[in-house]
Formats: C-alpha cells, sequence, structure tokens
DNA sequence: TATGAATGAGAATTCATTCAT
DNA sequence: TATGAATGAATTCTCATTCAT
C-alpha cells in the first residue's frame, strides 16, 4: 500500500527486467527507487521477501485482469476463452512484466510459501482445464498432460503475439488461431 | 581435448544442477573437478566462457545423439518423426542435462555468440520444419508461429515423460501420442 | 522521574541479561519497554547515555540496600560485616542485575564519567577499608594490594553462593566463612 | 603456522586490546596485518573463528610457560609454587595479552568448543587443586569454593603486579606476599 | 511528548580472477 | 602447465540516530 512499497516493488521490476536478476543488487533497487538503502528492509525483511512480493504484485495483477467481467456462472467454453483472451491480452499488454514473471516463474528466486499461497489465489484457472476433462473434452489425453500442454500452448500463442507485436484486431485473431490449433490438437470438438 | 578440460565441464554440469548456477562458484567447480582454482582459467579465461563451454557440451550431445542413424535422404516426414524420437529420447534418458540446457537457455548466462554458433550447427533440425511448411503441411498458420508451437509442445511431451518416469515401450507411446496430438493440432494430415 | 525512563532501564536489564550487549538494538529495547523507537532518545540522547544509567541504576540498588539499616556509628567490625553481608545478599537476591553490573565494570561501555559519578556515592564502603588499613588490621599487606583481595574475595564469595542457589541460613553461614577465610588470610584478628 | 595466519592473530590482539572488541571490525584486522579484507576469510572461515584461534594461541602461550621446566614429579608444593609462579610471571611479562584473554573469557565471544578443548590442555592446572583438596589442605571448605578462591586471588596478585609495574626481586616477593595470604587464608599450614 | 519511517555508514562475508612459484 | 594464496570490489543486511507529523 505504501508509496515507497511500491516504488520498490515497481524498481524492482524494472531493474530485473533490463539487468537481469543476478546483476541486480538491492543497493541498486533502493537508488532506483529513490530510498535509502536501510529502507528496503523497512519494507522487506530480506531480498528474498522483496522478490516474493514482486512475484505476487505481478501474478495479482493478472488475476485481477482476468477476473474483470469473468462470467463467473457462464458455459464452461466460455469461461475458458474468456481466461485464455484476458491472460493473453495482459501478457501482450505488459510484455515486460510477463516476461519477469515467466522467467521468476523457472529461476528458484521465489518461495514456495509464495508460489503456494499463489497457486490458490488463481485456483478458478485450473478448476476450468479439470472440468472440462471431466466432461470428456480431451478425449483419451492425461488429463497432467493437457494440462500441460494448454500452459505451454497459451505460452506460446502469447510469446508470438508479442514478437509480432500484435494488437487490436489482428491480436484477436492470432489469439483466436492459437485456440483453435490447441482445441484441435487436444481433441476438442472446437 | 585435456581431461582437465572434461573434468571441469562434468564439474560444472554436476553442480549447477544440484546446486544452481547460483551458488557455484568457481572455487566449486575447480574442488569438485579436483583441479586447482587457478587451472580452471587456464582453460576458460572466464567464468562465462566456461558457462559457454557447458552450453555447447549439452548441445553438441543432443545433436550428436538426434544425428546418430538420422536418415539424411530419407522422406520428410521419416526425419521429422527421427528428430522427434531423438531429441525426446536423448532428453528422457538424460533429465539431469536435459533440464540444465533449458535453464541455461533462460538465463542470460550463455552469451550470444554461443547461441549462434550453435544455431548454426542445429540448422538441419530447423530446415525441416521449413520444408513442411513450404510443403504446406501446416496449414495457414504462420511459420514461425509453427515452430514455437512445435517448439513448446516437444518440450511439453518431454516434461512429461521425465515427470511420469515414462520409459520403454510406454515411452514410446508417449511420444507418438505427443506427435498426434502436434500434428493434429497444427493441421498436419498425419 | 518519568515512568517510561523506567520502562526503558528495565527493559535494557532485560535484554541485556537474556541476550548479551551485542545482540541487543535501540530498537529492540524499545520495542521491549513498548515505546517508540525514537521515544528512547527523548529519554537518553544515546545509546551509551542509556548504558550509563542502566549502570547507575543498578550501582544505586545495591548502594540503598547497602545502606538500609547501616550502622554509621558502629565500631567498624560491625560497619564492615554489615557491608560485606547486605552486598553479598543484594547481589544473591538479584543474580541477573549482579551479574549485568559485573559485566558492564568490565565492558568498556560505562563512560569514565558514570564510573566516577558512583565512586563518589559508594565512598563510604572504600572508606572502612582504610579505616581498618589505618588500624594495621591487615598487617604488612599494602592498601591497595588489600583492597583488590577484599573485592575479589567478596566476588568470589558471591559467585559460589549464587553458582550454588544458596539461601537462608546456608547462606549466613557461607557468608560467615567467606568473611572468615577473608581476614585469616589478609591477616585480621578475627 | 603461516605467516599471515600469524600476522592476523597478532593484529587482533592487538586491537582487541587498543579499541575493544566491539569497534574492531574485520576490516579494520585485515588492514592493521597489513592483509586483504579476504586473505582473512581464507584463513578463518568467520569472525567467530578468528576470536577462538586469538583465544587458543594466548592459553597456549601462557600454558607453553607453565610447562617450561616444570617439576612433573616434584613435590605437590612444588609444583603448586611452580604453576602459581609462572602463571604470573607470564601475565605479568604480557600484560595486554592477560588482559585480553581475561576479557576474552567473560565474554561469550569464545566458543564453548574453543573452551572445552583448552580445558583438557589445561587439566594439570586443576589437578594440582584437586590433589591438595584431598590432601586435606583446605580444611573444611568446599572445593569448588577454594577453587574459585584460588582463581580469584591469583588474579588479584597479578593485576596488583600489572597496576604498580612491579617486577624482579619486588615481583618476587609479591608473589609469595600473594601466595602465603592465600595458604593462611584458606587453612593450609603454609 | 510521542511516534516510527527514513536514513546511510558500516559490518561480515563472498568470489571471480591474478600471479609468483 | 598446474597450483592455490592473495586480492579487493561488491553484496546483503544492521542499527543508532533523526525529524516531520
Amino acid at each position: 500500500m505504501s508509496d515507497k512499497r511500491t516504488q520498490l516493488i515497481e524498481a524492482t521490476v524494472d531493474l530485473f527486467s533490463k539487468e537481469g536478476f543476478w546483476n541486480t543488487s538491492t543497493a541498486r533497487i533502493s537508488k532506483h527507487a529513490q530510498v535509502a538503502t536501510g529502507t528496503l528492509f523497512n519494507y522487506f525483511p530480506s531480498k528474498e521477501a522483496l522478490i516474493d512480493a514482486v512475484y505476487l504484485q505481478l501474478k495479482k495483477e493478472v488475476r485481477d485482469f482476468v477476473l474483470e467481467a469473468y462470467p463467473e456462472r457462464g458455459e464452461l467454453r466460455e469461461r475458458m476463452d474468456h481466461i485464455w483472451d484476458h491472460y493473453a491480452m495482459w501478457a501482450v499488454a505488459n510484455p515486460v512484466r510477463y516476461r519477469l514473471l515467466e522467467q521468476l516463474r523457472l529461476s528458484d528466486l521465489v518461495s514456495q510459501a509464495a508460489i503456494d499461497k499463489m497457486e490458490e489465489e488463481l485456483a478458478f484457472m485450473f478448476e476450468v482445464v479439470g472440468e472440462a476433462h471431466k466432461q470428456g473434452l480431451y478425449g483419451k489425453l492425461p488429463f497432467g498432460f493437457v494440462s500441460m500442454i494448454i500452459h505451454a500452448h497459451l505460452e506460446t500463442t502469447i510469446n508470438y503475439a508479442i514478437a509480432q507485436g500484435l494488437s487490436g484486431r489482428k491480436l484477436k485473431n492470432h489469439l483466436k488461431l492459437g485456440a483453435e490449433t490447441l482445441w484441435q490438437g487436444i481433441g476438442a470438438k472446437g
């Protein structure tokens, strides 16, 4: 909430993106956030805690964007499309943040506690996949495999959109194409 | 060439896998390789150069495995299947090395020069994708997108196989299933 | 005077005893005393001043206890015994405070000014030793040496009593034994 | 053994004595020892280990001095006198080191492991006290109490000698006086 | 008077790299 | 070529103290 807290998180996002995790010292973060070195540690007990906070902040931004106008009581396919589109649109609109989130996920820098905490809050996303699986939408493919495929395919769709700088109608079409390819691959009837 | 060089690379692979990049100092690598700290710098001018060497070494191992019995003059589909199967089989047989390769790819630790150099040597893999695209196997999907999808899907197929500890017949079947899902998704007639 | 001042001194005694000087920050003291970090510095201009205050407080407690029912106009030996017994009894009754006092004395943390100030207030104790010396009670031993022996012996007597957890009659006897040993050693006629 | 190791220990002794433990950073020690900051940590894994090493070094110096010409098979009293005299003489000849040793003993800075290790090596000193006690030299006084008295009295004798700058014949006489006072006090027949 | 966020110098420790042997 | 002690800049984190509210 605090202004300084936000400054520190933003400075971290900025520097991590620009310089990588490993060239970014707490001293640099403090300076970039225009606060004293000690101030950082008033808000975060350690560098690790700061990184966790960055991770949670970014994840929350995605979640909030996805939950905006989320058709909670809509058809399964409607909800799936909503998540697919909004997740991707957030990523394309915030490529730096998206990239950082991906890197953090693979980096061992985020504590398991932070990951677990977020997983809970994003449960609704996993549930639609489970629901679809129960309905037999994925044919004979094992559930775990399908989950991984969906995730990877969404990532790929996003990465291509970012690489091509797609937006507006083109982006919409690309997302649709990505979704179709996926459903076609995993056996959904479209 | 030199025995020590190999020891150093192997020690690096080992420690990077076990402890992560960031907890692995050159001192530890030297000790693990049973050479003196100074010796490392006789073989590699810097830590970065060592990491590049590790990356190239692993990539070469994949390439060599894929090129073994490669049907250079075979049908397109035959070649594609060979690459798919062998790449995945190497990964499943060497999960530690595979994981490390993936991590290195995303880590900013490998120099662009090393990446470029390797890309050249792996050109034959990219070529089959291009060939397939020219033959219209992928329908309307843009070439860049297809390339990314293929890569991501192969990775996912591998990750699932490693996670499930598949081998033998089960692995074969899984790889086939992965391939089918892919071709079905991207519109190939199978 | 102020309640907060007392709280701060007591919190310091408590934490110094439990955690040692060097692990005890002013922040911890403030928290333990249930005041804000800034408040500490309203009462004491610096950490050193706080430590001085703690030292003086403890010393005053000893002095007050020793001066209680002090036979100011009694025989020399009576006064000596009174000091010996009361000093030791305070220490045994307040081992934590006694220990802290000893530690502070040897720690370089208390300013010379505070030490000098206290020495004045405890002058009456030194005087009895001087008086005894003048009366030739200590035989040929140099005055300075006798003073040091008395102090050390009293400390030892106390330390043993604390270590053994003596109290009541047993404590009385031990103190008497300690005193006898001392007088016998330094040549007093008993 | 190493020259640098010795330099570092000596620098530590020097600075600890002159400035106290708590104003003495590893950086200052390194500089005083004329080595780089990192070099200190080549020889000692942590500041605590360095302090342990200082403690052990000083203790060994005392022990070696006391063991010189020690009459291992002599009469009890002869051995007691030897220890008393040599211990005190070392202290008077090395007041700075002696002072530091005393401070370290009371400081919580030395690890229990180091203390235990040294205790073993100094066992012969404790044994003579036990032997004397068994022979009934100390009359009715409890053994633990006698031990403490002896230690305190030796310390006091040393402190006075240092304070007065005694040496040569005067020192000899003082030590004898100190010993006599002690034996007289604790009831030995002299 | 009381508060507690902000400060920034300073602490212990790490580590890639060098170089005399 | 191999060695490993030496280097010192850089890192994370602490803490006495200040000051605007």
